[in-house]
DNA sequence: CCGCATCCGTTTCGATACTG
DNA sequence: CAGTATCGAAACGGATGCGG
């Protein structure tokens, strides 16, 4: 008869400033990783779990309800043939996307085992995602194929809007779509990219060492070499 | 003897992907809180007990030497005259600015008091900032004075550079440095200001209303509007 | 007064077991 | 598969005290 299910709400913080608000809504433990989960699509709760080793089903479930009562997240029920129902970010919560990313480009600054990197392989386009740098990028379109041991990664890069967060010019596939051609293809481990990235490895280096391999249109490279950051 | 005071490591989210790695770091209740008002300088433990009401003296200890185990934060001895000491963050501290950034952004979409934004002073510059978008802004470099009921902001936007974050062409200063000249003037509240960013307001009508007030060259009041994202 | 450390009641988390 | 129920462990919040 006597409920536990009220989606207890949270300390507040009880400050009037737009991070101690954002954190009142997504700063408790898991809430960001489960956002970070649904942002390539909905997902079940089993999916959810399976994603989050260590969370526990009922604190997942609670989470679940909060990230509804607070309308970032939505239960959908899918049609009868498919699974009961997943849950699904909504507008709101896609504005999180900048967060999950700036976190991780944060997080990529102490990432010593990126080639250890495990399932679920879904989250491989965020951690792809995290090393890249959009705001870098010059005006035109262009694509290209990210060959990792993980697995094979298309990326399409749109032209330069007029407004709009730079984020949204990229788009990764995973599997990459089939029968176009990218204007350039690379060709190494996450690990090699983020030390990439991090500058401790020099890219010519790392051509010769036979850790990184470069091929495609001069102009696409070029781009290539900003997004990820190479020196 | 015993000493308890050994930086127990938190709950670590034990994930290879740069998001849970950067939680694993700054995930804990209360620390973006403290990176944020250590974001404009260097304060001392009683500077930042003031700033966060709720957050228990131990556990602000146990923050802070957690944050400079990780080397986000290190503890300044200050010349004799001055407090003893101060925390300030190190360059790898300074790296959150963004993703402080993206939390401001995001939560200023359900900020609805923005008006009784009350004490510390020093935060009035960071809840500006969460209403900016300085990807939006064009090449040229300008001034502003932005004139809040809590008092006047300084800003300075610098030319675009080849590169880096755009974050860094900002500067906020609180007071406005004295006899120059700002390029834009623009007086409102808080509230208006977030209003007006939320598209819950539109510009011509808080003019007429008189909650809004620009004035300058009208290069400068263009770019004005794109960075704070007036329509 | 500042910079904490200690004690203690309350909240949240994590692991496991269990149900429709 | 999608959660709920229970319970011990850890983290948090508030009060108080103490050395420099």
């Amino acid at each position: 008869m006597n409920q536990k299910l009220s989606t207890s709400s949270p300390r507040s913080y009880e400050q009037v400033c737009p991070v101690a608000r954002a954190l009142d809504v997504v700063g408790q433990r898991w809430t960001l990783l489960i956002v970070r989960d649904l942002m390539f699509g909905p997902l079940r709760f089993s999916d959810l779990r399976e994603g989050l080793p260590g969370l526990a089903p009922n604190l997942l479930s609670e989470r679940m309800r909060w990230l509804v009562s607070e309308g970032l997240v939505e239960r959908i029920g899918l049609p009868p043939p498919a699974a009961r129902q997943v849950y699904a970010l909504t507008a709101r919560g896609r504005e999180l996307g900048p967060v999950i990313h700036e976190l991780a480009r944060f997080g990529v600054g102490d990432w010593a085992d990126a080639d250890a990197f495990g399932p679920p392989r879904r989250l491989l386009r965020g951690a792809l995602l995290a090393l890249m740098s959009p705001s870098e990028l010059g005006e035109p379109s262009w694509s290209a194929e990210i060959r990792l041991a993980e697995g094979t990664i298309g990326l399409e890069v749109a032209a330069r809007p007029s407004s709009g967060g730079s984020l949204n010019r990229l788009r990764l596939s995973d599997p990459p779509p089939p029968g176009a051609e990218p204007d350039v293809t690379v060709t190494a481990s996450l690990g090699t990219l983020v030390e990439l990235r991090r500058g401790l490895l020099a890219r010519s280096y790392a051509e010769r060492r036979g850790r990184l391999a470069v091929t495609g249109s001069r102009p696409a490279t070029v781009e290539l070499r900003r997004l990820l950051g190479w020196t």
